[in-house]
DNA sequence: CCCGTTTAGTCCCGTATGGAACTTGACGCG
DNA sequence: CGCGTCAAGTTCCATACGGGACTAAACGGG
């Protein structure tokens, strides 16, 4: 599994990037766990995605009184209207009763609109009205702003790259196992 | 702010590696947030985080009987013995109190162990005892695989570009506002 | 060397969270 | 065409979480 160019290759890794951009400093933990931490990738993916979290749903509770589980919820119908419950559960990861709650809230506060499934009547068809697409274009111009500033340090040629990267990576996790006990057999 | 470049670019973004990859398929909602999302980023490496956290704090539950706060704690010490709270605290985004509670539940564990700082007598300094190396040398190992499998479908070139442009980013960090009040000034 | 301010860590407590059981409808099969 | 199984959503409930108040120690002027 582990290519044979040994430790070497692996500490390039971990260290990728150390040299061009030394002198510049983070907080000394976090510099510790980014170039000195065996999971290079997860922290650096973990600290990404907080650096970008943490600001907007702030700002997104604050400005619009949604929390992340309702903007969840409204940021997938923003992308893809006409959703059930069940795809946005599974695709954003949150557990389908923190999700059907979501649900009821934003319903309650008129920001998305529910249809019975003629063609599966356990199943509802969830839609976004007005008020709620004036928030979600709202809000989504706020992250986007958030994400340039992310990479205001990168060049367009190394955003494209960063870009195909990460869409590569994503686009191969469906082959992933699911990791149920790895190496070691415990009962 | 945003270069004159124009919609083209963006685009270009947003849609980096869908011809590369485009035959393959993921579930269809993840698609359309890898694809025709504005935010392509932040969607990124929130998926791939959790595409990672889940099943190692899953695992490392089952195995270890430790939650996620706790881990993290013992993670930070076994990068680097000798912290304080507040450092881990900080590093890792959780707040202090839940930093604090871990911290307690470690000790009862005899996972870590706690000296007063000589130095500081309101802080203390927190070491990782035998059991805790084995432990967390243990989930370390796990983790590595799952990165390992993660990025099992770029070459060695691109794993070390990936590491390269995500460090570069992590790295200037701290110059980023801290995104109060972005445009709009209601109070 | 005293007092206002900051920092480390803990405590209190309301609330969001998510596992598990449950309800209802779809589906398949003899 | 009735029954076992599965899937969509909801409800229940214990608990972990995190905001905010609090304690105690350090700092820092005047």
């Amino acid at each position: 599994m582990r290519q044979a160019d040994g430790p070497a290759l692996e500490t390039l890794l971990r260290e990728g990037g150390k040299a061009a951009a030394g002198n510049r400093r983070v907080e000394d933990l976090v510099s510790v766990k980014l170039w000195q931490n065996p999971c290079w990738l997860s922290f650096r993916f973990n600290f990404l995605a907080l650096q970008f979290n943490e600001p907007v749903y702030r700002l997104i509770e604050k400005e619009h009184g949604l929390a992340r589980p309702e903007f969840v919820v409204l940021y997938s119908l923003g992308l893809s209207d006409g959703l059930t419950a069940s795809a946005i559960s599974s695709s954003s990861g949150f557990p389908k009763n923190t999700i059907s709650r979501a649900i009821q809230k934003l319903i309650d506060k008129a920001i998305i609109r529910r249809e019975i499934d003629q063609a599966d009547l356990r199943s509802f068809v969830l839609y976004i009205t007005d008020e709620g697409r004036r928030i979600v274009d709202a809000a989504m111009q706020s992250m986007v702003e958030r994400e340039n500033v992310m990479i205001s340090a990168l060049t367009p040629a190394e955003r494209l790259m960063l870009s195909e990267l990460l869409a590569k990576v994503v686009v191969d996790s469906p082959n992933w196992p699911s990791m149920t006990n790895t190496e070691e057999n415990e009962e």
